[in-house]
DNA sequence: CGGTCCGTTGAGAGTGATCAACGTTAGTGG
DNA sequence: CCACTAACGTTGATCACTCTCAACGGACCG
C-alpha cells in the first residue's frame, strides 16, 4: 500500500527526484503501540516524523502536570517539527491508536534543502498551514463556548480525515477519549461529556463505540464560529517560485 | 540607524551575501499610522512584512465579529507568512503603534529559496520557533488562571522586547489596551484590568502611562505556569546543515 | 471646551470547574 | 467463559472564576 503523500503534494506536485526521496523514508517503518510515547518533551531533537497510519498527538505539559494537547495528528501528517527550532524537544509525541511512523533524521532533512527547491518550499508552505491551524486552535479556545469548540473541531476532524480519505458516509473511526478532547479544547471531560451528549440529543452526531457519524453536517456547521480556511493548493508554491509579483 | 536583524541571524549568522538581500528588503520602508491596517483578512496574498520599528498584532476575526489576537509583534519581527498558504490571507496585521515596515513581495522570497540555503534554513527555523510561540500561547489560553496568563505575557514579551534591545533597567513601553490584552489572552478588558491592577497592588509590576517596569521578575515568574523554550541558536542550522546525524 | 477612548469600579449572572458517585466497557488472567 | 480490574463515560450537586452590564473619571485630542 503506498504511503499517505497527499500532504506533501497539497501545495506543488512532485517529481520523480522528490517522489524518490520521500519513498526513502518509507523505508523503515516502525509500528508504535496504542498509548506509548514516540518522543517525550526535554529528549534530544534528532529528527522528525513521518505518521503512515494511525493516529498521534502533540503536547505541552505545564509546571503542574496540566496538559495542554496541540494537534491530532491524522495519517499523511509530519511530526515534531517546532522542536527543531529548540534546543531540546518542545512538544510530546504520542501514539493514540496503534501508529505507524517513519523516523526522518536531521541530516535526510538537510538533504532536502540542499537537492529539492520543490520539497523545500512544500515543506515551507505546510509549517505555515500547520501554523494556520495553530491560530485557529487559539481562537477557538480563546473567544468560543464549549459547544462552539467541540463543533469546530469536529469538523474540522471531518475535513481532514476526509482528504486522507478515511471518511465513509460521514462516517469515521474516534479513538479519542473526553478527557483527550478536553485537554485539547481547554475543557474539563465532564463538560465535554454534557456537550458531546447534547450534540448527539439534538440530532447532529451520532456515536456509536469508537465511530463518529455526521448526522446533520451543515447543522453543525451552523454552530461553528468561523468558516475553515482555504488553502493555496498549487498557487502557493507558483506564488514563491515563478515570481508572480511584478 | 541599521534595521534590527537579530531575528534572521539568530538560527545562522548571515554572511555577506545574506546581508545583501535582507538588506535590499529595507531599501523601500513605509511608514504605518498608529492603529492603521497593514492587511485585513481576505486580502490576496503579494507579500509579506518585515516590522523595522514599532509594534504591530496579527488577528483572526469571527463570524460574529469577535476578534482573536493571534501574535503582538515588536521590531525585527516578519510578519503575514501563515497567509502564504492560504488562498486569501487569514490574518489581520494592524499597526498598534507609529510603525516602519518593508514590504516584501512574494517574488523576492522565492528568491531566497533559490539563492541562500543559509536564509532558507534560517526563515524556516524562524517559522518553527513562531509555532512554538503558537504551542504556547494556546496553552496558555486553554489551561490557566488569568493571574497565570497575565503574568506569562508580560514576562514573554519582557523577554522578547530585551532580544531586541528594547529594554532598559526592567523599563518598557508598553502601548497596549487592557481591550487588546483581553483579545490576545482570551479574557474580558474588565478583567484584565483587575488582573493587572492586582499585580501592581502587589508589588510585582509598575504601571506608568504608557510604560511597565517589571519589580520583581522572580515573583512574576513564580506565578507563570511553565518555563520559557530555550530556543537552538545556530545549533539549529547545524543540525539540518552539518548532518550532525549518524 | 467638548468628545472620545481608555481605565476603573461595583453588582449580579452564568458558563464551566470541581467533587463525587455510579454505570459501562474493554482488557486480563484464571 | 467468567471473575476481576481499570479506564472511560455519565450524571448530579455545588462552587467560583470570569463575564456582562453599567456607570464614572481621567487623559488625550480636535
Amino acid at each position: 500500500m503506498q504511503p499517505p503523500f497527499h500532504r506533501f503534494a497539497e501545495f506543488a506536485s512532485l517529481t520523480c527526484h522528490d517522489l524518490e526521496i520521500v519513498g526513502d523514508w518509507s523505508a523503515n517503518q516502525r509500528i508504535m503501540a496504542r498509548n506509548s510515547t514516540i518522543r517525550r518533551e526535554g529528549e534530544p531533537v534528532t529528527g522528525v516524523f513521518f505518521l503512515v497510519a494511525g493516529w498521534a498527538s502533540s503536547s505541552v505539559m505545564l509546571r503542574d502536570g496540566r496538559r495542554q494537547v496541540v494537534k491530532v495528528h491524522l495519517p499523511g501528517d509530519l511530526m515534531g517539527f517546532p522542536s527543531l527550532a529548540l534546543a531540546a524537544a518542545g512538544e510530546t509525541l504520542e501514539a493514540i491508536t496503534d501508529a505507524t511512523i517513519c523516523f526522518i533524521p536531521n541530516a535526510s532533512l538537510g538533504k532536502i534543502f540542499e537537492q529539492s527547491l520543490r520539497l523545500t518550499v512544500g515543506l515551507f508552505l505546510s509549517t505555515q498551514k500547520e501554523r494556520v491551524a495553530l491560530m485557529q486552535g487559539l481562537s477557538w479556545v480563546g473567544t468560543t463556548s464549549a459547544q462552539e469548540r467541540v463543533s469546530a473541531f469536529i469538523l474540522d476532524l471531518y475535513d481532514r480525515l476526509d482528504a486522507a480519505g478515511l471518511v465513509k458516509d460521514q462516517n469515521f473511526n474516534f479513538p479519542l477519549t473526553q478527557q483527550f478532547i478536553g485537554e485539547l479544547l481547554g475543557l474539563t471531560s465532564v463538560h465535554v461529556n454534557r456537550t458531546l451528549r447534547r450534540l448527539d440529543a439534538t440530532g447532529l452526531i451520532v456515536r456509536t463505540r469508537g465511530q463518529l457519524r455526521i448526522a446533520d453536517p451543515d447543522g453543525l456547521r451552523a454552530l461553528t464560529p468561523q468558516q475553515p480556511p482555504k488553502f493555496a493548493g498549487e498557487t502557493g508554491w507558483l506564488r514563491l517560485c515563478r515570481g508572480t509579483a511584478d
